[in-house]
DNA sequence: GTCTATACAAAGATAGAC
DNA sequence: GTCTATCTTTGTATAGAC
């Protein structure tokens, strides 16, 4: 791997870690095993590497979440495909998590690819809630943008949950929550108790 | 206002606004408008003055949701009012954002007061669900803290939904999207359009 | 109790040798 | 392209005067 890969790798795991307050250059090229040279060489400083790191990083987000949301099944075992979907809980959303960093909040370059990608999947869950809604699958009265909203911010502010408390537990139980009324909301009547 | 006083309540407001790793303890000292000397004279150093600082943050935001939770309304109506209740969206939750810093996570003493106020919450929506089963206003086969987790998960998220787009709108949306769910999750028939 | 002085490591970046 | 100085400011804390 270059040098230049190195130093995103690095600067991802960290942000990922730390946030971007938390990172300094000193922690990134340690891990990346470079000197200062390199990475001024190759990026204007911090806020530049951070770019090329957040950027990637929203991309595999993007891609992950596709991979499931494009799958097979009904818009509700996509959904919950989509909830349910492995994840390593107490890291949290390596996306999620930099809106809580006050410097990329304060930066539209770097908050852009944050937005981007969580607004992204907002609209690709409302697309399949309506789909839903026209098979029937879903209340036709529910709102698809709103539902989507509503599952994008269980799993984030899942991760808050869990983190706080050092378990998975509550993700979990945030996602079997909104699971069991996306399920008893049905129009048609469904089997009465939602596994 | 003591000088002590000064020091916790630009303590609160810097954590809130930059989390614990974004704050200096000089940027402290000049908000508070005091030196050096009166913060190591009061507090043993910076997390001695940030554990007392998210104390007590966590009392007030605990005082502040039951002030709702224990108001009037039906089960589903104090619900809606926690959800509904003014909120400045875009600056997110003070207690809720400290489990995105690593030195917060990393440290019992200070993650304590987070988990217990979060998990404070949890217990007492569960029970307001719980409440509403027996009334009927919830279908029978939902899971109280399930529900809660889903909830509260919703708000803490939705906080980062905003803070991505630099909008409270999601925020709404999230909200609304969960209360049309709650509302047509009822056993009984209830107006067909949520509002 | 509060202030200033001092200390020393880290953050973030530049300069210039190789 | 990469490395090692060097530089300035900030982070965090102690010491000691008042």
């Amino acid at each position: 791997m270059s040098t230049s890969e190195r130093l995103i790798e690095s600067t991802r795991e960290l942000l990922w870690e730390r946030g971007y307050v938390g990172t300094s250059p000193k922690a990134i090229l340690e891990r990346a095993g470079a000197g200062q040279g390199s990475m001024y060489h190759h990026f204007k400083g911090k806020p530049d590497l951070a770019l090329a790191a957040i950027r990637r990083t929203a991309e595999e987000m993007r891609a992950t979440a596709a991979g499931v949301l494009d799958g097979p099944g009904t818009p509700y075992e996509r959904i919950e495909a989509y909830l349910r979907r492995e994840r390593d809980v107490l890291r949290g959303c390596p996306i999620g998590r930099l809106t809580m960093d006050p410097d990329v909040i304060a930066s539209d370059e770097l908050r852009a690819p944050v937005d981007e990608t969580l607004d992204w999947l907002r609209e690709r869950l409302a697309a399949i809630v309506e789909e839903g809604q026209e098979q029937g699958e879903f209340a036709p009265w529910l709102d698809g943008e709103e539902i989507a909203a509503a599952v994008v911010a269980t799993v984030q502010g899942g991760y808050v949950l869990a983190r706080a408390s050092g378990s998975p537990t509550a993700f979990d139980a945030g996602v079997r929550g909104l699971l069991s009324l996306l399920m008893t909301a049905a129009p048609k009547d469904r089997p009465a108790r939602p596994s």
